[in-house]
DNA sequence: CGATACCCCTAGCATTCCAAGGGAAGCTTA
DNA sequence: TAAGCTTCCCTTGGAATGCTAGGGGTATCG
Protein backbone atom coordinates (compact mmCIF):
# COMPACT_ATOMS: atom_id res chain seq x y z
CA UNK A 1 0.00 0.00 0.00
CA UNK A 2 1.28 3.21 -1.12
CA UNK A 3 2.18 5.07 2.30
CA UNK A 4 0.19 8.88 2.11
CA UNK A 5 2.39 12.06 3.04
CA UNK A 6 0.82 13.46 6.30
CA UNK A 7 2.21 16.81 6.19
CA UNK A 8 0.01 17.83 8.84
CA UNK A 9 1.09 15.01 11.58
CA UNK A 10 2.98 17.58 12.93
CA UNK A 11 0.94 18.47 16.11
CA UNK A 12 -1.30 15.75 16.27
CA UNK A 13 0.84 12.85 16.23
CA UNK A 14 1.62 13.11 19.87
CA UNK A 15 -2.24 13.17 20.65
CA UNK A 16 -2.92 10.10 18.50
CA UNK A 17 -0.20 8.05 20.35
CA UNK A 18 -1.42 8.90 23.37
CA UNK A 19 -5.21 8.30 22.29
CA UNK A 20 -4.50 4.96 21.43
CA UNK A 21 -2.94 3.66 24.51
CA UNK A 22 -6.16 5.35 26.21
CA UNK A 23 -7.52 1.53 25.56
CA UNK A 24 -4.64 -0.46 27.29
CA UNK A 25 -1.03 -1.04 26.61
CA UNK A 26 0.05 -1.70 23.26
CA UNK A 27 3.30 -2.17 21.17
CA UNK A 28 4.64 0.10 18.79
CA UNK A 29 3.55 -1.89 15.93
CA UNK A 30 0.27 -2.55 17.33
CA UNK A 31 0.14 1.47 17.84
CA UNK A 32 0.45 1.84 14.12
CA UNK A 33 -2.25 -0.77 12.99
CA UNK A 34 -4.81 0.92 16.02
CA UNK A 35 -4.38 4.09 14.47
CA UNK A 36 -4.85 2.72 10.65
CA UNK A 37 -8.13 0.93 11.64
CA UNK A 38 -9.48 3.61 13.44
CA UNK A 39 -8.99 6.25 10.56
CA UNK A 40 -10.10 3.46 7.95
CA UNK A 41 -7.07 3.59 6.50
CA UNK A 42 -6.07 6.85 6.19
CA UNK A 43 -3.58 7.55 8.88
CA UNK A 44 -0.45 5.11 8.25
CA UNK A 45 2.58 5.80 10.44
CA UNK A 46 6.06 5.46 9.44
CA UNK A 47 8.43 3.38 11.60
CA UNK A 48 10.49 5.97 11.32
CA UNK A 49 8.03 8.46 12.81
CA UNK A 50 6.56 6.49 15.49
CA UNK A 51 9.42 4.88 17.42
CA UNK A 52 11.05 8.49 17.80
CA UNK A 53 7.32 9.45 18.69
CA UNK A 54 7.46 7.02 21.26
CA UNK A 55 10.72 7.49 22.85
CA UNK A 56 10.28 11.52 23.04
CA UNK A 57 6.78 10.86 24.84
CA UNK A 58 8.59 8.28 26.97
CA UNK A 59 11.47 10.67 27.69
CA UNK A 60 8.58 13.41 29.32
CA UNK A 61 7.27 11.29 31.47
CA UNK A 62 3.73 10.48 29.24
CA UNK A 63 4.40 7.10 28.61
CA UNK A 64 6.05 4.14 30.78
CA UNK A 65 7.78 0.54 28.77
CA UNK A 66 7.78 -2.27 29.61
CA UNK A 67 9.23 -5.38 27.45
CA UNK A 68 6.61 -8.56 27.07
CA UNK A 69 5.31 -10.97 24.76
CA UNK A 70 2.67 -9.93 21.83
CA UNK A 71 -0.12 -12.12 21.19
CA UNK A 72 2.20 -13.68 18.15
CA UNK A 73 5.05 -14.93 21.58
CA UNK A 74 7.32 -12.57 19.96
CA UNK A 75 9.32 -10.07 22.23
CA UNK A 76 7.46 -6.60 22.32
CA UNK A 77 7.89 -3.43 23.89
CA UNK A 78 4.82 -2.05 25.72
CA UNK A 79 3.58 1.42 26.21
CA UNK A 80 1.28 2.17 28.57
CA UNK A 81 -0.38 6.13 29.88
CA UNK A 82 1.02 7.32 32.84
CA UNK A 83 -1.44 9.77 34.86
CA UNK A 84 0.58 12.82 32.81
CA UNK A 85 0.33 11.33 29.88
CA UNK A 86 -3.86 10.93 30.25
CA UNK A 87 -3.32 14.97 31.34
CA UNK A 88 -2.05 15.62 28.41
CA UNK A 89 -4.05 13.54 26.50
CA UNK A 90 -7.10 15.58 27.44
CA UNK A 91 -5.13 19.12 27.13
CA UNK A 92 -4.20 17.90 23.20
CA UNK A 93 -7.19 16.81 21.97
CA UNK A 94 -8.68 19.99 23.62
CA UNK A 95 -5.63 21.81 21.28
CA UNK A 96 -6.61 20.05 18.63
CA UNK A 97 -10.14 20.65 18.38
CA UNK A 98 -10.24 24.44 19.03
CA UNK A 99 -7.69 24.44 16.34
CA UNK A 100 -9.11 22.32 13.67
CA UNK A 101 -12.66 24.62 14.46
CA UNK A 102 -11.08 27.70 13.83
CA UNK A 103 -9.10 26.54 10.20
CA UNK A 104 -13.00 25.34 9.83
CA UNK A 105 -14.08 28.91 10.27
CA UNK A 106 -11.43 30.14 7.40
CA UNK A 107 -11.14 27.47 5.38
CA UNK A 108 -15.41 27.22 4.75
CA UNK A 109 -16.22 30.90 4.86
CA UNK A 110 -18.77 31.64 2.38
CA UNK A 111 -17.94 35.96 2.91
CA UNK A 112 -15.21 38.02 3.04
CA UNK A 113 -15.41 39.99 6.63
CA UNK A 114 -16.27 43.99 6.42
CA UNK A 115 -12.87 45.82 4.55
CA UNK A 116 -12.94 47.54 7.62
CA UNK A 117 -12.45 44.91 9.40
CA UNK A 118 -9.19 43.70 8.25
CA UNK A 119 -7.98 47.35 7.30
CA UNK B 1 -1.79 40.19 23.01
CA UNK B 2 0.06 37.14 23.16
CA UNK B 3 0.52 34.90 20.10
CA UNK B 4 -1.08 31.59 20.26
CA UNK B 5 1.74 28.65 19.60
CA UNK B 6 0.26 27.17 16.37
CA UNK B 7 2.30 24.05 16.04
CA UNK B 8 -0.12 22.85 14.23
CA UNK B 9 0.16 25.48 11.30
CA UNK B 10 2.36 23.20 8.93
CA UNK B 11 0.05 21.59 6.14
CA UNK B 12 -2.74 24.37 7.17
CA UNK B 13 -0.53 27.82 6.40
CA UNK B 14 -1.20 27.43 2.11
CA UNK B 15 -4.37 26.62 2.29
CA UNK B 16 -5.08 29.63 4.55
CA UNK B 17 -3.73 32.25 2.54
CA UNK B 18 -4.79 30.92 -0.53
CA UNK B 19 -8.12 31.40 0.95
CA UNK B 20 -7.78 34.90 2.24
CA UNK B 21 -7.58 35.54 -1.35
CA UNK B 22 -10.26 34.03 -2.89
CA UNK B 23 -12.10 37.18 -1.63
CA UNK B 24 -10.07 39.46 -4.08
CA UNK B 25 -6.11 40.71 -3.49
CA UNK B 26 -4.91 41.59 -0.32
CA UNK B 27 -1.70 42.69 1.18
CA UNK B 28 0.54 40.72 3.34
CA UNK B 29 -0.69 42.72 6.74
CA UNK B 30 -4.55 42.35 5.86
CA UNK B 31 -4.03 38.97 5.02
CA UNK B 32 -2.97 38.31 8.74
CA UNK B 33 -5.62 40.57 10.10
CA UNK B 34 -8.64 38.09 7.72
CA UNK B 35 -7.36 35.13 9.02
CA UNK B 36 -7.30 36.40 12.61
CA UNK B 37 -11.36 37.78 12.23
CA UNK B 38 -12.58 34.65 10.91
CA UNK B 39 -11.00 32.55 12.97
CA UNK B 40 -12.18 34.67 15.90
CA UNK B 41 -8.66 35.61 16.92
CA UNK B 42 -7.83 31.85 17.19
CA UNK B 43 -4.87 32.42 14.66
CA UNK B 44 -2.57 34.30 14.96
CA UNK B 45 0.01 34.25 12.07
CA UNK B 46 4.12 35.62 12.95
CA UNK B 47 5.23 37.92 10.11
CA UNK B 48 8.33 35.45 10.45
CA UNK B 49 5.76 32.85 9.51
CA UNK B 50 3.85 34.97 6.63
CA UNK B 51 5.97 37.08 4.31
CA UNK B 52 8.36 33.27 3.63
CA UNK B 53 5.13 31.80 2.89
CA UNK B 54 4.02 34.47 0.77
CA UNK B 55 7.33 34.02 -1.10
CA UNK B 56 6.93 30.22 -1.09
CA UNK B 57 3.22 30.59 -2.74
CA UNK B 58 4.71 33.77 -5.53
CA UNK B 59 7.75 31.37 -6.35
CA UNK B 60 5.51 28.16 -7.02
CA UNK B 61 3.01 30.22 -9.03
CA UNK B 62 0.21 30.10 -7.11
CA UNK B 63 -0.04 33.68 -6.08
CA UNK B 64 0.77 36.90 -8.11
CA UNK B 65 2.23 39.99 -6.79
CA UNK B 66 2.15 43.93 -7.06
CA UNK B 67 2.81 46.69 -5.05
CA UNK B 68 -0.04 49.48 -4.81
CA UNK B 69 -1.47 51.92 -2.18
CA UNK B 70 -3.39 50.50 1.14
CA UNK B 71 -6.30 52.03 2.08
CA UNK B 72 -4.48 54.35 4.15
CA UNK B 73 -1.98 55.57 1.41
CA UNK B 74 0.96 53.39 2.71
CA UNK B 75 3.16 51.34 -0.16
CA UNK B 76 2.00 48.16 0.50
CA UNK B 77 2.65 44.69 -1.76
CA UNK B 78 -0.98 43.00 -2.98
CA UNK B 79 -1.17 39.91 -3.15
CA UNK B 80 -3.48 37.93 -6.40
CA UNK B 81 -4.67 34.25 -6.54
CA UNK B 82 -3.33 32.88 -9.69
CA UNK B 83 -5.22 30.22 -11.39
CA UNK B 84 -3.18 27.37 -10.41
CA UNK B 85 -3.70 28.68 -6.70
CA UNK B 86 -7.56 28.48 -6.95
CA UNK B 87 -6.94 24.71 -8.18
CA UNK B 88 -4.10 24.31 -5.55
CA UNK B 89 -6.92 26.13 -2.58
CA UNK B 90 -9.08 23.22 -3.79
CA UNK B 91 -7.22 20.61 -3.40
CA UNK B 92 -5.49 21.58 0.14
CA UNK B 93 -9.16 22.00 1.56
CA UNK B 94 -10.23 18.40 0.79
CA UNK B 95 -7.15 16.75 1.62
CA UNK B 96 -7.32 19.42 5.46
CA UNK B 97 -11.02 17.65 5.51
CA UNK B 98 -10.25 14.69 5.12
CA UNK B 99 -6.93 14.35 7.53
CA UNK B 100 -9.19 16.52 10.04
CA UNK B 101 -11.96 14.08 9.60
CA UNK B 102 -9.29 10.83 10.17
CA UNK B 103 -8.08 12.24 13.20
CA UNK B 104 -10.99 13.20 14.79
CA UNK B 105 -12.46 8.94 14.25
CA UNK B 106 -8.92 8.44 15.89
CA UNK B 107 -8.98 10.97 18.79
CA UNK B 108 -12.92 10.91 19.50
CA UNK B 109 -13.19 7.16 19.37
CA UNK B 110 -14.99 6.00 22.55
CA UNK B 111 -14.24 2.58 22.00
CA UNK B 112 -11.00 0.47 20.88
CA UNK B 113 -11.12 -1.68 17.91
CA UNK B 114 -11.39 -5.57 18.31
CA UNK B 115 -8.17 -6.63 19.46
CA UNK B 116 -7.62 -8.81 16.52
CA UNK B 117 -8.06 -6.13 13.93
CA UNK B 118 -4.95 -4.60 15.36
CA UNK B 119 -2.86 -7.78 16.37
C1' DC C 1 13.33 -23.15 2.48
C1' DG C 2 11.89 -18.95 0.76
C1' DA C 3 8.61 -15.48 1.50
C1' DT C 4 5.90 -12.91 4.45
C1' DA C 5 4.43 -10.95 8.52
C1' DC C 6 5.78 -9.36 12.88
C1' DC C 7 8.72 -6.33 15.79
C1' DC C 8 12.58 -2.83 17.07
C1' DC C 9 15.74 1.00 16.10
C1' DT C 10 18.92 4.93 14.06
C1' DA C 11 21.26 8.63 11.16
C1' DG C 12 20.76 12.27 8.32
C1' DC C 13 17.88 15.17 5.52
C1' DA C 14 14.41 18.53 4.55
C1' DT C 15 10.95 21.40 5.73
C1' DT C 16 9.09 25.18 8.02
C1' DC C 17 7.41 27.68 12.06
C1' DC C 18 8.90 30.98 15.30
C1' DA C 19 11.69 34.46 17.83
C1' DA C 20 14.01 38.34 17.27
C1' DG C 21 15.75 41.46 15.02
C1' DG C 22 15.74 45.85 11.45
C1' DG C 23 13.63 49.54 8.56
C1' DA C 24 10.44 53.16 6.94
C1' DA C 25 6.33 56.02 6.66
C1' DG C 26 2.11 58.12 8.52
C1' DC C 27 -0.90 59.37 12.42
C1' DT C 28 -2.05 60.84 17.23
C1' DT C 29 -1.36 63.04 21.39
C1' DA C 30 0.63 65.64 24.82
C1' DT D 1 7.51 69.30 17.95
C1' DA D 2 8.69 65.12 20.02
C1' DA D 3 7.33 60.70 21.38
C1' DG D 4 4.98 56.82 20.44
C1' DC D 5 1.80 53.95 18.20
C1' DT D 6 0.14 51.78 13.96
C1' DT D 7 0.75 50.23 9.56
C1' DC D 8 3.56 47.84 6.37
C1' DC D 9 7.86 44.98 4.62
C1' DC D 10 11.64 41.79 5.27
C1' DT D 11 15.68 38.52 6.97
C1' DT D 12 18.45 35.47 9.90
C1' DG D 13 19.17 31.66 12.87
C1' DG D 14 17.53 28.18 15.72
C1' DA D 15 14.56 24.39 16.95
C1' DA D 16 11.54 20.86 16.19
C1' DT D 17 10.15 16.79 13.97
C1' DG D 18 8.40 13.78 10.15
C1' DC D 19 10.38 11.06 6.44
C1' DT D 20 13.75 8.28 3.80
C1' DA D 21 16.54 4.70 3.89
C1' DG D 22 18.88 1.95 6.03
C1' DG D 23 19.97 -1.84 9.91
C1' DG D 24 18.64 -6.02 12.74
C1' DG D 25 16.07 -10.23 14.47
C1' DT D 26 12.19 -13.90 15.02
C1' DA D 27 8.14 -16.71 14.00
C1' DT D 28 5.05 -18.84 10.62
C1' DC D 29 3.16 -20.47 6.37
C1' DG D 30 3.07 -22.48 1.82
Amino acid sequence: METAKLEFLRGTLDALILKALVWGPLHGYAITNLIRRQSDDALLLEEGTLYPALWRLESKGLLEAEWGLSNNNRKAKFYRLTPDGRRQLRREVATWEAYAAAVAKVLEATQPPLAEEIR
